[in-house]
DNA sequence: AAATTTACGTCAGCCATATTGACATATTTC
DNA sequence: GAAATATGTCAATATGGCTGACGTAAATTT
């Protein structure tokens, strides 16, 4: 009767998940650290303005693609409209970018950066890209190819092409 | 006098800004899209237990470090203690963390998963271990090098000894 | 030409996750 | 004994998501 009954309610568990179980693991962990910190350096930038995350994802996609009907921002971002709404009146609103109807589809509103638009976007590119090119700095072209095509791989299966378009390679 | 005027109250700008300038964009872009996929995954199965991507979090590294003190987790996560306590406080009142006083150090609360909280993380884990697993799988030895390497080198230089001794390698 | 669908905006309320600042408690260290 | 440390908690606030409902203009379908 001094057994510990099986069913006991629970308990702390000491055996770490190891990566024998799950090597994935390593990549999994490296992607969220290097996430982390990948983002964390416009953060700083952003804070300056009275801006966030959300405004940057807005200000680069559409530097990138001027003229982007607003249906496309949301299908790269992944949020509804509403979640979209505040960032992209705000952006408007202090001059950042500007909505020009569609001229072939007049219900499309077109987004443009504006000059200080693009100017953010560029600014908060720098230091990523800094980062990037430091990181690649070591790496053999194979190496390269490597990380790209496994980034490439992390995404859904449906969207590839979709991102390969509109990456421009 | 028909010249545009060069300090024209700003207007919409058409040329994209482009891989040419940035060649990094194309890495920058391709970590914002792997990201937003690789995290969706858990997504799906954390609505079903009412939980968010922050509870992932915490179940994930506890899981992988079982005792930890909550400094430690704060330092992983770069989050404040009280942004993490209502979350952890969540999974402890519902059986998924535990905490025991420090053996040594009796300030410290060592944080540990629960048998539940152990499988929740595996469960959470597996989708994502699915899809690095099938981002390798057309990799060579080389290139998945390549893309370890990447992401390590896309952490911060002064946190990235301190990863390699939490991943273990 | 009328009906329907589409693209977009907006209002309203809600939720999750993060922040700062202040203060409390127990414990360890100097 | 004083100071520093590890942690928790209360309170207020910001950000960025969400759903649902409704509105409008323009394109498309019938």
């Amino acid at each position: 009767m001094s057994e510990p009954a099986s069913h006991e309610l629970s308990g702390p568990i000491s055996d770490p998940v190891s990566l024998a179980e799950h090597p994935e693991i390593v990549m999994i962990e490296l992607l969220f650290y290097a996430y982390r910190d990948f983002v964390s350096d416009p953060d700083a930038v952003l804070a300056t303005f009275d801006f966030g995350r959300a405004h940057h994802r807005v200000v680069h996609f559409v530097s990138r693609h001027p003229g982007m009907p607003v249906a496309d921002l949301l299908d790269i971002l992944k949020i509804t409209k509403q979640s979209l709404g505040r960032v992209l009146k705000q952006l408007i609103d202090t001059g950042y970018i500007e909505q020009v109807p569609g001229p072939v589809d007049r219900r499309q509103r077109l987004l443009y950066p504006t000059a200080k638009g693009r100017a953010l976007s560029l600014r908060l590119t720098e230091p990523q890209a800094r980062r990037v090119q430091a990181a690649f700095a070591g790496l053999s072209a194979e190496e390269r190819r490597g990380a790209e095509h496994f980034l490439r791989m992390m995404i859904d299966a449906e969207e590839r092409d979709k991102v390969t378009k509109l990456i421009g390679r």
